[in-house]
DNA sequence: TCCGTATTTTGAATATTATCTAAATAGTAA
DNA sequence: TTACTATTTAGATAATATTCAAAATACGGA
């Protein structure tokens, strides 16, 4: 199932699981850990973010081991910063 | 009644909203026009962006004018930018 | 004061989301 | 195969969100 990158990025949950995953891959079970959630809401966190690509999956053994992946956040950054950016001036050539 | 920004740009047709006041501020029936919602819908979409800061309201007789407020997306683009930058180095002086 | 226009608020239907527990799956190792 | 660990999926419920039609409000003008 295909995602919007917004409506993943809407829950707090989520982002804070992204903050985590800047640092540096982790194991379904650390991130679950971080939160006072059960790991089936997490894995459910995580399923989202899977499915906007924010974040990437490898399995090692028994383990999935969650990475961020930047790129689907470039959709998002450049419409909060086509949103803030003055009025853009029309291009000299081309 | 406050609301978190994130929520309020996880909507497309409120993102749709403000692209429209990043031109110029428009009033409540034109900004409805725009839509294939009915008047009533796109007012609750308005009080969501006003409840979260990202749109402000002046009264002309009995027309209400909207416009964009970027100040309140800044929160939205810091995080958007801290998750997309690479690790922070420390800070040499102070 | 009464009317018309612009817009919001109310009330209700429906859809989506967040969360939990319990059950299921995947992999490894005995 | 059986047992163990890591994680997801299923099923249920409660909370939140989107939408509309109808009613209510706000303002200015006749």
């Amino acid at each position: 199932m295909r995602r919007d990158p917004w409506k993943a990025l809407a829950d707090e949950t989520r982002r804070e699981i992204l903050m985590l995953l800047k640092g540096r891959p982790h194991t379904a079970g650390e991130i679950a850990d971080q939160f006072l959630l059960s790991a089936a809401t997490v894995s459910h966190h995580l399923s989202v973010l899977k499915e906007a690509r924010l974040v990437e999956v490898d399995r090692r053994a028994q383990t999935l081991i969650y990475s961020l992946n930047v790129s689907a956040l470039q959709p998002v950054l450049s419409a909060a910063l086509e949103l803030t950016a003055p009025e853009q001036r029309e291009r000299r050539r081309k």
